[in-house]
DNA sequence: GATAAATGAATGAACGTTCATTTAAATTTA
DNA sequence: TAAATTTAAATGAACGTTCATTCATTTATC
């Protein structure tokens, strides 16, 4: 009987993930955030130190579960191409599985939190960031790729990628499994050498 | 003698555009600006009927002055590959050159002014785009480029161009002419049949 | 009955905006 | 031209509102 947890934490991080996704930071106050979570103000101070914190920890979160999602079958010994495809249709897959979850981390790269973060990223770039930059470092050294930077080489793969996850959410495009695939090769084209 | 006016309506949207583009919408209150603009807070709405107005105004005068910029030696009798190249390299030098404009442009799309502007941008799509869209349907039509939504050739032009640019602006690469043709060309192949 | 969890009214700081007042410029009058 | 008068521009203290955060008190759990 450990069903019946309120887990208030986490009613508190989907409030959070739900306002911010809708209205950005914006109107986003504590004071609705508890309103939807089911739960007072003073109670979020109970789980989180600030509202700082807890944005940057909801961002943590979902940053694990999208690179979870992303590992999920991918092989080191498939080819090239095969893994990168993986990748961009497993990213715009997630996209598009969660709408929210999209509009929270684009908020949140476009906000003070955001900024400071990816400076902190880019000096010790690691972790996450590892499955891509390994694959394209691969990819140069055995002439698959263009020898061009790194950060330029997930700018063609991901820019179009993330842009195109925006505009189907918006509803602007409307994704399905052949244009994914479609979108994917040719993020490929603009690599390949 | 008509050098000294003062003209504080350039004043007040100069400040916004640097507070805007150093510390996003976020720390960029009225006080802050009429102080940078060295005005009086009350002189703001002298100008601009409120601040959302002075956002959007300025958001707006950006624009026309990249347009321009890219209409610069843009010729309809070119072929399509140097059209589109010109287009994408005259993008990304405005932005080098500019990257307070950029910075700006960045934090008003992903503000609820701009979630707001692109709506109705997309229903009356017209006036700016018509350069890209003209291009891109000739393109499609007299199969040159890839059958796809049009939408979807934006993001694959502008996805990585817009990421590369921020990357340069935060220095992350450091973008040259040589490094700018090859991208464009990049973003080529990836549209290209 | 003791400890922890939860509450929500109260607090103070920050914000956009207003407006009574001052300063400057333009226009009229002498 | 100089003074007087009118009009416009500019000011910044004050206002009402909103927000994140606190804490004395209540409620639940063991």
């Amino acid at each position: 009987m450990d069903e019946v947890k309120p887990d208030k934490r986490e009613a508190i991080l989907q409030a959070t993930l739900q306002l911010v996704a809708e209205h950005g930071f914006h109107d986003a106050p504590c004071s609705l955030i508890a309103e939807r979570a089911g739960v007072a103000a003073g109670t979020i101070y109970r789980y989180f130190e600030n509202k700082d914190v807890l944005i940057l920890e909801l961002y943590r979160e979902l940053e694990t579960k999208i690179n979870s999602a992303l590992l999920d079958g991918y092989s080191l010994d498939k080819p090239f191409r095969e893994r990168f495809i993986h990748l961009v249709t497993g990213l715009l897959n997630f996209f598009i599985l969660h709408p929210k979850e999209f509009k929270y981390i684009e908020q949140f790269h476009n906000s003070p939190y955001g900024v400071a973060f990816r400076r902190d990223r880019i000096m010790g770039q690691s972790e996450d960031c590892g499955i891509y930059v390994e694959l394209f470092k691969q990819g140069i050294a055995q002439q698959v790729l263009k020898d061009l930077p790194l950060a330029v080489l997930c700018d063609l793969a991901f820019g179009p990628t993330v842009s195109v996850a925006r505009n189907h959410i918006l509803g602007v495009v409307q994704l399905d499994d052949n244009l994914i695939s479609q979108i994917a090769a040719a993020c490929w084209d603009s690599m390949k050498r």
